[in-house]
DNA sequence: GCTATATGCAAGCTTTTACTTGCATATAAT
DNA sequence: ATTATATGCAAGTAAAAGCTTGCATATAGC
């Protein structure tokens, strides 16, 4: 439960504009708070309570350096998620075509 | 666009509710609008409306079978969040540990 | 045909989320 | 010291999400 809070993940990466924020650190990690306000379209103050969301999902760390707040992503969660959410659903029998031709020509994995 | 439609999928995925549907479909694929209930503690019609949002995910395919409603996996929006959101944010140089290494020392990457 | 089962549709209530405005504080620059 | 910059904190509003209750409809079984 330390490193994979997946509600907090995922509802982390539920909004557009966190998700925003999310590719602006990939693209220049380490940015302040004021550096990344202008690509959003919305106050100071909410970004800020974006990027607290952020963190505490533990997708965003934080370093504060005088006056100025960096932001540095964190790879962690998101592998996280993958390992629990994606993997887990990949294809092989819990293919949706092959579950379909099961069903419509009663094949095989009857109940009894 | 088709495919993933990143907006729908993360919100879908934000509900702890859904996340379980889905788990129950993993166990069981196919399962009917009333198999499915019984794990959720809320009416039949609350759970009709996560089903409707997996649905329109696309992470869910409904087959009707007479008067029953038969609830499939669908895997592969799952797999497009994992390339777009999930290799591209892997380790590599992105690492919060190189970067704040950088960061504190003033190695490399610096503006000019 | 009648009753039970499986589901749909929709209005309304409650909680949460996203965002704003206004003011406060701390660090830096001149 | 004074002014500007970078940020925090908090109350309030508006919209969206989650869930319920009540009634309607269609398929299935007897």
């Amino acid at each position: 439960m330390n490193v994979l809070n997946a509600d907090k993940v995922f509802k982390a990466l539920a909004d557009p504009g966190r998700r925003r924020l999310l590719d602006q650190l990939h693209a220049d990690n380490g940015q302040t708070l004021s550096a990344l306000c202008p690509h959003l379209d919305m106050t100071r103050q909410a970004v800020t309570q974006h990027l607290q969301l952020l963190e505490d999902a533990n997708l965003v760390a934080v370093v504060w350096q005088g006056r100025e707040k960096l932001h540095y992503l964190n790879p962690v969660p998101l592998h996280a998620v993958y390992a629990r959410w994606v993997q887990k659903f990949q294809r092989s029998h819990l293919d949706l075509l092959h579950d379909l031709k099961n069903q419509l020509e009663g094949t095989a994995d009857e109940k009894a």
